[in-house]
DNA sequence: CGAAACGTTGAAAGGACTCAAGTAGAGTGG
DNA sequence: CCACTCTACTTGAGTCCTTTCAACGTTTCG
């Protein structure tokens, strides 16, 4: 059930069978949402973490003017919200963007977890640097990168992220997103999401219909988002 | 000398002197940089985390074509790089803006300082889900806020947190940017951040000359920021 | 005092937005 | 099984914010 948390664990760290055991023993509920449903409310005192286990969900901020910006996407095996063990009350909301079963960890018991396993607490951090990783590399995107190149990159991302858990391949990989969606993620608007999208697609480099993104042409799509997967930490920390 | 670190780990957490003590025996060095020195390069083997003692510098990211951003910056009493902990290689670089001293805390002598006090652990987590949280904040400027509203809601951020050490007070600040500098961090060109501060000082609100943020209407500043400091956690932790 | 970095301003171009309208597809109910 | 509705997607035209390019003013400091 948290088969796809513990591959992405285990590809950048050795996790002991005893580690694993206590790991699934801190999940302690799965509960299940339908998508668009918003479940962690920015400011909210919150007294457990979110593992997700199956869909896709998201971290936003809006403004008054309802300008909404998507600040991380999470796929299957990501901690939601393990911030919250150090915050205690959220920054931001979190959305399901698919129909999504989550796993619950209270924070008391994540708490005896890494006083059992202190390996486990800076496997742990490690996690939310990485999510800090991944925001800093959108930062960059929304900050220097044009619509195009913002577009490449995010398809390139989560072509690496899913790769991770076995949800995508060379050609391509499910994406439950709607426009207006990625539009959220990269600060456009739908409308120009839609022209890009276009223009990637008649120039055979990468094609989004139906919720499935189909990688025509690996190398211009990555050359497009001038990807540099390092940011990914995709085999750990540690000399590479 | 960490007195501005001590500060602020005491505005958000009850720090006994014993953690005190053992926070000042792990900075092993002090180190002078000049101003515009890259002192962190992305993906150099790091076995030290910095922080902070005087001065101000940034962690960014580029693109080939030279475009830069700013992704952090950083004040007296921050650590800049204490994520190095988890990651061993960093993702960004790290730069003086102005001329800094750095205490240096070798990852070995963190790890000891967490086994000896293992609050401490978890309050150094909290620290780098700070910077995500502030992370987090200026995509959603870079996404949704429009050059004014960007340049505003720094200006309010970085006196939230000068305040917290007290080298801010409702008048205004030092700040050693550039207007150069101040681009990277807003996704702008400097030409456009000359404008933006052409506007903001002609309508009376802020005032950026000399290396000094002068704000002459706070609560004008702050409502073309939409600034709300939740995210700074400026109590720390727990039930607002 | 002169060079270099920083700041200021104008004019023109361009990328992304807004507004608007129309198409396509999925689900609903009669 | 076919209208109906709702949401998502698509496209065009015009506008606007920000960039680009270029020149000039100002400050700093060796």
């Amino acid at each position: 059930m948290i088969e796809t948390h513990l591959l992405k664990l285990r590809a950048r760290f050795e996790i002991s069978p005893d580690e694993e055991a206590a790991i699934r023993a801190v999940i302690s509920e799965v509960r299940e949402f339908p998508a668009d449903r918003v479940i962690v409310r920015a400011g909210e005192p919150l007294g457990f973490s979110s593992l997700l286990i199956d869909g896709m969900l998201c971290r936003f901020k809006d403004l008054r003017d309802g300008g909404r910006q998507i600040t991380e996407l999470h796929v299957a095996g990501d901690f939601a919200d393990m911030h919250a063990y150090t915050l205690k009350r959220l920054d931001h909301n979190v959305m399901t963007l698919s129909a999504c079963r989550m796993g619950i960890a209270r924070h008391e018991d994540v708490k005896r977890l890494f006083q059992a396993h202190p390996r486990l607490h800076d496997i742990y951090w490690f996690g939310t640097n990485l999510d800090a990783a991944i925001d800093r590399e959108w930062t960059l995107s929304l900050g220097r990168r044009d619509a195009r190149g913002r577009t490449a990159h995010l398809f390139c991302e989560l072509r690496e992220r899913l790769a991770m858990i076995g949800m995508a391949d060379e050609t391509g990989y499910e994406l439950p997103l709607t426009q207006t969606d990625i539009a959220e993620c990269l600060g456009l608007t739908s409308v120009h999401v839609n022209r890009v999208l276009k223009e990637l697609r008649e120039n055979g480099i990468v094609e989004y219909r139906g919720g499935r993104v189909k990688i025509l042409e690996r190398a211009a799509l990555e050359r497009a988002a001038e990807f540099d997967p390092g940011y990914l930490y995709l085999q750990g920390p540690g000399e590479p």
